[in-house]
DNA sequence: ACGTTATATCGTAATATTACGATATAACGA
DNA sequence: TCGTTATATCGTAATATTACGATATAACGT
């Protein structure tokens, strides 16, 4: 039988929950391509308010899809589960070349 | 550069939303296995009140999740959108074997 | 036309999410 | 130690989602 049971469809249900939303899409999305940034960089690259950023960023992070890594005065974030990847290609229109 | 724009990000964000919740994801896979369903069926596997049922249904309906087909009295819904095939063998524990 | 079955929609209370200014924290350089 | 920069958290108002009983609709058999 193996049903996926009610805790698995949880899981799943709040990991979707978290990239749910066009700008932390948008952040995942940076971050493939990028590998690595820091919070002030998607700031601008948003055009968003510093707070809204952050929170949107603790709501990736407490999901497991980002994680963090201080350097100095800033947080560097980086892609935290790989399964983000594939969604982001089933999901977004391709791009024809990724600079850098 | 062809970014994806802001349109594509909250196209892709309204899928995902449509997915994002426990029954929805459970409803979708089961559809993926039977291929086909009717509403009484689901509500019974689900265990939840009819309405309740076929308002997350309504939701993955007008997401283009899902689509119908009324035969008769009842109404048989089918998977309309092949990626979420995908989309669940990525995000939900694999089975051993489907039967039927 | 009438009762029955299957499904959808409405009304609404409870809960969750969002946006964002204000404030806090942590690390740096002087 | 102090001021500054980068980031996180708090408070909260606005908005959205959820669950579900009550009611509506649509198709069937008689």
């Amino acid at each position: 039988m193996n049903e996926p049971d009610f805790k698995s469809y949880t899981a799943a249900a709040e990991m979707l929950k978290a990239l749910a939303h066009p700008v932390r899409l948008c952040i995942v999305r940076g971050l493939l391509q990028k590998k690595q940034c820091n919070v002030s960089y998607m700031q601008e690259c948003l055009n968003l308010p510093q707070s809204t950023v952050s929170q949107h960023l603790q709501k990736l992070r407490s999901a497991g899809i980002v994680e963090t890594e201080r350097s100095g005065l800033e947080i560097k974030y980086t892609i935290a589960d790989e399964r983000v990847k594939q969604l982001i290609v089933l999901l977004l229109p391709k791009e024809d070349a990724i600079y850098e």
